[in-house]
DNA sequence: GTATTACATAACAATTTCTTCATTATACAT
DNA sequence: ATGTATAATGAAGAAATTGTTATGTAATAC
């Protein structure tokens, strides 16, 4: 993840500022661009791993630049982020999905500015050197070792436990029916009654701690984060 | 990326062979028919996750066997790419109408294969769903983690008042009528009380405010904006 | 071969969510 | 203003969903 570059667009610099110093300390190489035209002409000279867009500039704001950037043959596949304020209602964000892989409130909380980042590179990586550990909140769950670690004390997790806490943990925040757990976990053609989920979960709470793992009643489960 | 099964259909076995091999080099799963009809078969048993379609061939032709693919629900969705020793644009155009998603001419590089099958099939990888994210007024609406935030704090809504509240916040400013409503929310033949909907609409402003949907009488809700 | 562990499933208890209905309040037309 | 239709509200019971425990079987270790 690290030596990534990412290419942050705003008119304002503070801003501007303010993101490079969180993604720097973060070991990202930063570009920055006061606006849609120089964001554009960085992007074609770099080749960032990853835009930055605030939707509101002044001459092209970020719905006209992602276009182009769709448009160019070399940046269509370049993953953008929105930028825009809350509640801001002239932008019609809804319609902005057609080019847009995440979009993120203002005022930022540099965390998950970060965190969001990682999330849509991993998305989009290339290279796809499966990453074999993920650090969330206190856990580190490393699948190199089938091994979690928490707080210097490592929990030694069975197969299916681990394999569903690592892939819960890997789609931090994101709700998964029992289906999909099924299907990524056990294997698209295994038949198996869905309700076995809950008992796992259930094992892995009594293990780790039950905030870990929260429940959408009606829907699945979701990593915490 | 790896552990994917990939279905080629081809009449010339030699392509076949060779196909299979370079894919299997990189750690797919290689599934072969050697004409449409039984490329259908197979792909009805096995569900591969995309089918390299070869479109000349005797009998049943590549359009004919993707107009196939797309009817039938189950595989409807399953990438197709096109290989084809015409490099004539009409063909080409032709074959992505019918439902390809790509368009690959011989003679094959197979580097050039690869690439293009991993391209196509990070596309239709359910990771990279388009975001399901509304915002309206000062409401973040979260579909991927059924989460609404408002002023930096996350409401976890029951499923049906969350499912309710996306449904009029995507259609923002319409005024929708309680049996339009539960069609789309509830769904098409489930039978309920259109009075229910009343009492979803008053739990959520009962959370949330109610400044955000409003009642029009004799009508139904909406969305206000 | 036996003991142990992992796994899937079923049963039922606990909980949350959903639906309904009765009552009260409100908007609207006359 | 008044009456009528419609919506908001409160509260109860039904339905749905999940948590939990127990049990049988398969896989693995000893």
């Amino acid at each position: 993840m690290a030596n990534k570059t990412i290419l942050v667009v705003d008119d304002e610099q503070d801003i501007l500022d303010l993101i490079e110093y969180n993604l720097k300390k973060e070991g990202f190489k930063v570009l920055k661009a006061e606006n849609g035209e120089k964001g554009i002409e960085i992007a074609k000279e770099y080749k960032p791993d990853l835009v930055l867009l605030d939707i509101m500039m002044p001459k092209m704001d970020g719905l006209e630049t992602v276009e182009l950037i769709r448009k160019d043959e070399e940046l269509k596949r370049t993953p953008v982020i929105f930028l825009t304020a809350r509640s801001d209602e002239k932008t019609e964000i809804e319609s902005l999905n057609k080019g847009g892989d995440d979009f993120i409130t203002k005022p930022i909380s540099t965390t998950k500015l970060v965190s969001r980042i990682k999330a849509v590179m991993r998305r989009f990586d290339d290279s796809s050197e499966p990453v074999n550990k993920l650090i969330a909140h206190d856990l580190e769950i490393d699948k190199d070792r089938y091994v979690v670690e928490k707080g210097g004390k490592e929990f030694q997790l069975p197969r299916k436990e681990f394999e569903l806490l690592f892939f819960l943990a890997s789609r931090k925040g994101k709700v998964l029916d029992r289906q999909a757990l099924l299907n990524k976990v056990w294997g698209d053609n295994i038949y198996v009654v869905d309700r076995t989920v809950d008992v796992h979960v259930r094992k892995i709470r009594e293990k780790l701690g039950d905030h870990y793992i929260e429940t959408v009643k009606g829907v699945g489960y979701r990593f915490k984060g």
